[in-house]
DNA sequence: GACTAAGCGAGACGGTACGTCTTGTCTTCAC
DNA sequence: GTGAAGACAAGACGTACCGTCTCGCTTAGTC
């Protein structure tokens, strides 16, 4: 225990509210490249300090407005199919990044290059519990039989998201219902032929 | 035809090469966010207004300085067979990416997703003509029956090169041999037990 | 009287210290421009709140400050001869001014020029009492006839004194004996001949 | 000869005046201690690195800009008469402090106490010129018998506009006409009855 | 040989945002 | 009710770059 409550005046919970809907605002209306630490404070009506006293900088501050606006949503189902989960899988994250939150995505994951701290905040928040959910259903793929049996999951799940993440940052072709049938096809059955 | 020569003094050879060297040299030593037109200027001993009379911008910059610089090397090898080839270049791939030269492809994909310019500057650039080459593998391997025929070609690289990327950019696992080596199974055999 | 005794806690005479001792420090080492009561309260152990209880801004505190560390000392003797006396006051001043606490003079005085509670805490505190002092001086040369009687004695006062105040703040003349002395015979005797 | 002109574009002349021309009129509304860098370039239309790049801080652009504005005028008339013009010049000072210059030259010689650069200025700009009449006309009162001719002229003029600027900057009593005559009587003809 | 472009270095300019500092107020808990 | 701790809105600090705009100077054709 350490025994003692930390004194001083409490953090504002209003204050957090303010600034993390005035970044979403922001994020949503100017773009990540744009945000900037001295709008959200003039948009929240806050001061410049109480932002930097809680968040490192714009790009782990931007990644929590994100999650707080956006992540709640998003739960992948599960049936008795494997490959069926796999694929409703990657039809849903397909659907999503066709929308806004595509953008987002594509932004958070561009600035984390030269950020690390948001990079770690958006694969943390954002991209590991996806991925851990896509982990299960792989792993059940593989006890029920529908699964090679010695592939590394991790591999295989980076064969398959990577693909969509590669259209979404780099490639300039859609992430269309088209693609995701045909990235299933190939991805559970390989490239090589026999 | 225009016909006439253009009048007025020629573009200087020198200043491009200065300015080229300096942003590639700032690149190296600071990263692309913490690159600066005044410093490559400064570096340079050119006036901003001799870079921006030739570039849009940072980004674009950086993009011809990291090609001047690096990309010259890099070219596939080819042989008889296809499936040799394509894990060849992954190998290849893999290995440049271990280096100095996946920091400059990190940073480059990561700021083009907030400057089109740059980022169509890089795949038309660097990507594309990769691309290209593995294409050119994949399809010879449709061709002489390695390789199912009824795939879609750029659907199956990005499930092949797309889980290099993701690597690069998001996950944390690195891009070893033993990676690459697995990717190859998975991706050419398929996830899929059948 | 009011009666009842006052309720809630006492004022801690140990912060006051604290406040007074830390100011006074701060004082010295940094000068009153960059004396902030945030620095104050950090070296002190006390809060902001408690300063701004008692003081009304960081003029005033240093005024009190400088009080109650410096002024105890500075008297002046009191002989037969007036015009020995105010030439002695002035040799006192002069010294002290050189010192340290010429610093602070110059310092508080400055600072009161934009802070008039400073400024009158500082003239109440500090100069008044001094003036007073050579007032009576001044007095008693004009009762015994050491002093022309019909001379105004703030007027003198200002002749004398405001030379000493004027080297300090304006001139960069050194207020040395040789000064005093000179100044105690233009300031005695006159400047016009006759 | 340098030989060579200076390269880049020439200080915009524009630029300057609408500096000088803001800094005063903040300095009139707001006064010196309220005036901020931040304030002059906003009113001027101006960046804030076109006033850091020419002047190193709000104190020495304030005494400019009260230069500027203010000294072109305040000159001394000089008649056959040395004691008439010292009291001449001390009456034209007296009115000149009662108004609203003598807020400025308060503020300034008060700010200057912790800005050396400013002080500097200040004096160099303002206090000279008027000390160096000061010490012209006393000069010509030792020459032609008015003065007496044994005291330091650094010294006399300290007595006398020593007195005025004490007023100004300490003592609460006004610097009317009265004062003036006064100090006139006191520091020609001198304290003590001889 | 003069004239007319355009390129070039230098660097001033109006701006925006940075991250820090301090102000004076407010809130919380301990005494 | 006092006091230590510390959060808060406000706003200025001085710095770094942005992209644009003069400058005076070289080049190169074109007349």
């Amino acid at each position: 225990m350490t025994g003692h409550a930390a004194p001083g005046r409490k953090r504002s919970d209003a204050a957090r509210r303010a600034i993390l809907d005035a970044t979403f605002r922001l994020l949503e209306q100017e773009g990540f490249d744009r945000l900037s630490i001295e709008g959200v404070a003039s948009l929240a009506g806050v001061g410049k300090t109480t932002i930097y006293r809680w968040w490192p900088g714009k790009g782990v501050l931007a990644v929590e407005a994100f999650l707080d606006a956006v992540a709640p949503a998003i739960a992948f189902p599960s049936t008795a199919s494997a490959r069926a989960d796999l694929l409703s899988q990657m039809r849903l994250l397909a659907e999503i990044y066709r929308g806004p939150t595509g953008r987002f995505v594509r932004e958070m994951i561009g600035a984390g290059q030269s950020d690390p701290d948001m990079r770690e905040a958006f694969i943390e928040g954002f991209l590991a519990p996806r991925r851990e959910a896509a982990r299960e259903v792989f792993r059940r793929g593989q006890a029920n039989g529908e699964f090679r049996p010695g592939l590394d999951p991790d591999v295989a799940i980076d064969s398959v998201y990577g693909a969509i993440y590669y259209r979404l940052l780099v490639s300039s072709g859609s992430i269309d219902d088209g693609f995701v049938e045909e990235l299933g096809k190939t991805a559970l059955n390989g490239i090589a032929l026999h």
